[in-house]
DNA sequence: TCTAAGTTATTTGTATGAGTAAAGAGCTGA
DNA sequence: TCAGCTCTTTACTCATACAAATAACTTAGA
């Protein structure tokens, strides 16, 4: 299914790959979900079966169940076996879902869908975060930018520091759900970027945007960060389209 | 722990208790953690001396913590055990976590967080409507609009027409994720109206809001839909802080 | 013939016990 | 002081048996 290389040297920040046996399976049959491999309606084959199948025992294949049952994937009941749920039902924001759909060649749509997400999400954050940003919140952004610039996004540790930025900016915006909405955006961020630069060089110094941004922040400047943090969205949107069609 | 008799009787359209042991043990574990009884950080007792106590098998209780494992809430890893992960972490959005925080008594921060998550989520949300809704989309929220109208929010069927209206307008954004999203905050503002329910009779009529937003989509006019809807939920924060107080 | 109650068979759910593998703690030697 | 080893605790995996739930079938009664 995956001689697909490339995808395991890539290694995750909060990826977890939790080399358990339920969380390979889990990660397995999720990412069969996602692709469509099994669709929604669709019953899974029995435990005793499906399990000798895939080669564990029935206990770590019903905690890998448990677990896609927790994010929405499946549903099962005595008789009727285990069967997939509709795709309205899936929490498309978990992170590990959001893992898996991009594992599974996400649709281009649903990229789009990601995005409009980000440009309705992130400048409302941004925003906040202008209102309410602590002194340690600015300090933080200003070295995560600094190391970006150092870096540039095609080194692990940019990477990380892109990351740091646009946390610290959903951490100041004070607010729990946002922050796990944005973590959850963040990680299918993280995996947009590496599309991006695994097709082409990044055709566009990120920086200036970036910079902008901050220095609305730091004033404090509610509209100004919103203006910005909508311009910075809407560019990685033009980007990412840009390598998507190349 | 609960005493509190009131929440049992209230039946809820997706509960879906799942009586089966191991979601129980899930539901009873996630809620003690999002009451704070368990502290992020705090290691929970081994596998074989909690299971005994809480009278299950080791079978169900493992599969229990799978579950909260997927929505992030506790971290298990040989030797050092299972413990509860850093609040950051917590999938706050998971229709689950949403419904056991609300059981858990939730803190008024945490309402506002989630009101503030909806004013900026559900204008976007009627906007795209807006543009976006097909014929279908309307005529099923007329029927809701209308069903709600005779009803009334005080009953069983006046509430699933209420969310029958919102979750229309999420679907006619036509955005998964967006969706997803809706779908959890649908879930505790369900609570909430519960909630406002029990103090006291809502102290104003909910329709002419509906309908001034019902004919903004209706029409196709996005920025109107937006305003709308940022109406809306304004009025039912003030609606749940007066009931707060109360 | 149709309906409703009861029965059966199939599938997931729960329980138990044995054994494996991972990872922190402590020891040992340089 | 520190690198490496052993030890021990803990979750993890497996196999097996039995229980509970429920869709499908069967049968009794009208």
């Amino acid at each position: 299914m995956r001689g697909d290389p490339g995808y395991e040297d890539i290694k995750l920040p909060l990826a977890s790959g939790s080399r358990r046996i339920h969380g390979s399976v889990a990660r397995d049959l999720g990412i069969a979900i996602l692709a469509g491999r099994y669709a929604p309606g669709d019953v899974l084959p029995g435990e005793i079966e499906f399990s000798e199948q895939l080669k564990v025992s029935r206990t770590a294949y019903r905690e890998a169940i448990r677990i896609l049952s927790a994010k929405g994937l499946v549903e099962s009941r005595p008789r009727t076996g285990t069967r997939v749920t509709q795709r309205s039902r899936w929490n498309l924001l978990d992170p590990d879902i959001l893992a898996w759909a991009f594992e599974a060649e996400p649709s281009e749509s649903f990229i789009r869908d990601l995005f409009e997400l980000r440009m309705i999400v992130e400048p409302a954050a941004a925003a906040l975060a202008a209102e309410r940003r602590s002194g340690l919140d600015i300090s933080r952004m200003g070295h995560a930018l600094e190391e970006m610039g150092r870096y540039g996004l095609a080194t692990e540790i940019g990477r990380a520091a892109d990351q740091s930025f646009h946390n610290t900016i959903l951490e100041a915006a004070r607010n729990g759900p946002l922050m796990a909405l944005s973590s959850s955006i963040a990680a299918a961020v993280t995996w947009t970027t590496i599309f991006k630069q695994r097709r082409s060089a990044l055709p566009r110094d990120p920086m200036p945007d970036h910079r902008i941004l901050y220095e609305a922040i730091v004033a404090g400047d509610i509209e100004a960060a919103r203006a910005a943090m909508t311009d910075l969205v809407r560019l990685a949107l033009a980007d990412t389209e840009l390598s998507l069609k190349a």
